[in-house]
DNA sequence: AGCGGGCCTTTTGTATGCAATATTGCTCCC
DNA sequence: GGGAGCAATATTGCATACAAAAGGCCCGCT
């Protein structure tokens, strides 16, 4: 173990976003202090961290509470990744891979052709799509060789619902349907790996916008179902941040 | 006062961007407090929140550092910010502005002009022009209605140099040269400002970066001269913060 | 019953002591 | 003279005590 501020930073944003708690819930000191087997100190700074990533809200002399993401908020944090994403997208395009980016790409490209190829397609497939989605959407990140912008779009995955690895994961538990949406998404990524390949910046930045809005779109069905209650909360404790 | 963190928090950020202290120089804790007359505690707090910013580094067990920028990252930085601005001034443009955000960026225009007006420009006209520069490129990012948006361009003011609020500031002491480029960003306030009021979205875009575009040109130019020790940084302390 | 004021409890804000880790400077050896 | 090893010192990490503020509760008043 490093230090004990930095375990305790790491679990609870574990704890929030996995929907441990729900937005508008008090982050008290001392329970939770207690809870995680430590004093209030190292809690406290971990609690200002988590408040400067966006997590929770600070107010003086109240404490911190669980910060609530409305879907409008979302889906304005993914209008900005679209653009960001896109700009990474064409600026790879444009400096060209190098050879290390170019395998790690293919190697996600191949995972995700396996997945989907499967007899039985089961929710942890999902769950794994979604986290190799994440690989290869920073590995295109990356690719843009651009420091500033990678910390910001890493900054997407501190919004529930707004990153590249949240994928799909709430949609529904209708697993023909993910299923589709994962085929349509593979094909995409697909198409942008040859545009930057083929060194297209325009088409490259075109296909990956386009990628992300349609995500967007998905996850804005998504949400209006929530609002009209037919998603139940307990089955995807991590909806319980939006409100 | 509320708390004796949030001060101490304004002040440390002060001290940073000010260049009171160099890339690299350590943040004592004990120093800290005995020098801003606290104790350890709201200064280790306020740390923590300006490494989150991205203005400090943090190593366990070694503590705080002062972060050096180097002229790529800060190039870098432009870059992104010229996306996003330029998305924010579309959006504005196809939004359409409100009668307040249409005020407030008639009256920096008016004041800007003003300024480029007088008889006798001086340093203080300069810095003047930097801060009105600043509320404009906020409103027209506030126009854009994307709360998520305004969060992330308001992380470039956390890099020395990066942000609206900087602009030329650092340049050179030849005052005719700095009248010379606020004219010319002048001339493209007006017309971004005519194309979001036209709602001419593709325009206001492709104004909207090519304004920031010329803006990291210069500042290029500047940390070029920077490097090959044409500057002197006790003249301009920020300039500390480079490196 | 509803409202307001003051006391008591709970929680946050700050200071400080102690333990653990890093840094400095010294000595001794080569 | 230079470097390895070790002791002394300084600094960070954590726990805790106390102060200050907020929140709740009870009681009395209208």
């Amino acid at each position: 173990m490093v230090t004990q501020t930095e375990f305790i930073s790491v679990r609870l944003r574990e704890l929030i976003m996995t929907g441990e708690f729900a937005a508008g819930d008090r982050m008290q000191e001392k329970a939770l202090a207690d809870r995680l087997d430590t004093s209030r100190t190292p809690v406290r700074l971990a609690l200002t961290e988590l408040a400067k990533e966006g997590l929770l809200e600070y107010k003086p002399n109240k404490g911190f509470v669980v910060r609530g993401f409305s879907p409008e908020h979302i889906l304005n944090a993914i209008d900005v990744r679209e653009v960001l994403e896109g700009m990474a997208a064409r600026m790879a395009a444009t400096i060209g891979l190098s050879e290390q980016s170019q395998k790690k790409l293919r190697a996600s490209l191949l995972q995700i052709d396996g997945l989907l190829a499967k007899e039985e397609f089961e929710y942890a497939d999902a769950k794994m799509y979604a986290e190799i989605n994440g690989d290869f959407h920073s590995t295109i990140v990356e690719a843009a060789q651009n420091e500033v912008l990678v910390e910001m779009v890493e900054k997407f995955d501190a919004i529930p619902l707004a990153g590249s690895k949240s994928f799909a994961l709430v949609t529904t538990k209708d697993l023909a349907a993910i299923h589709q949406l994962m085929e349509r998404n593979q094909q995409q990524h697909h198409w942008v790996y040859n545009a930057i390949v083929d060194q297209d910046p325009a088409r490259a930045e075109t296909i990956f916008r386009q990628h992300i809005h349609e995500a967007r779109d998905v996850l804005g069905r998504v949400m209006k179902d929530l609002r009209q209650s037919k998603i139940n909360t307990s089955d995807f404790p991590l909806l319980r941040l939006v409100g």
